[in-house]
DNA sequence: TGACATCGTTTACAAGTGTAGTTAATTACA
DNA sequence: TGTAATTAACTACACTTGTAAACGATGTCA
């Protein structure tokens, strides 16, 4: 089952990665940069956890690392909605959609396309 | 600012208080016995960290504390999906709102009461 | 008025987390 | 080839979390 559990600063990590993979420790610091104010001693202890917990591996070059992840983002994901939905919203999801849809402000053209899935939704049904 | 941090096992127990309060804490572990495996001990534990926390409050009858709530239910969900947008999709609700329009059943029902809240927001516009 | 049951409080403890300095190895430049 | 810079690994440390037993106070029933 392995239960793999990324921690909050875990996930901005492994965002960027995502984003720019492969990446070396030194690009994924600079992106981090951007929107942290972590020392690059810590982007570089949680590239040590996240391969440690084989969410991440990594190709030797020299002495530097050059980073992909090992776990598909839409699978973390999936299991991150889950328990989200579980947790907050007792499990369902048509109350999580009823409140996000009424908390966010939307364009036009974001609205139409969530039509556009309901519509799909209904037709498969 | 004031951070509130509700751990994980820290809402399974508010939600059943926000449900059900006034509750003492003898209520409140009996109804998370049919969820939980946890040990009378544990619940303690958690509305003691709770109260430290000042999510919740007593009343004292007796040698028995009457849990409620301090903070409003809406006001946490909030502060939980605002962090969870941003952790898990870059903050873009719309991402958010198609990927659990995409992975859920719904009724027919309430593909149309999302519908409408669509309708809703659109006129506000 | 004891003895027992029931509360809440205190203590426990390992694992995970956020945050980062220190160190040892390797590379690169002079 | 030696020294400076860079890199990943190791160590650190306080705080949170999940999980619960032990303890002391209080209430209850005989």
């Amino acid at each position: 089952m392995t239960e793999i559990a990324i921690s909050d600063a875990e996930w901005q990590v492994i965002n960027v990665i995502w984003d720019g993979q492969p990446m070396t420790s030194q690009e994924i610091v600079a992106e981090l940069s951007a929107t942290t104010n972590w020392a690059p001693a810590t982007v570089k202890t949680m590239l040590h956890r996240l391969t440690k917990k084989e969410v991440l591996t990594f190709d030797q070059q020299g002495n530097r690392y050059v980073y992909r992840a090992r776990v598909r983002r839409s699978d973390c994901v999936r299991r991150e909605c889950r328990s989200f939905v579980r947790k907050v919203f007792s499990g369902e999801t048509s109350s999580l959609l009823a409140h996000f849809l009424k908390s966010s402000k939307l364009t036009a053209e974001e609205i139409q396309d969530l039509r556009n899935i309901l519509d799909e939704q209904e037709a498969q049904s």
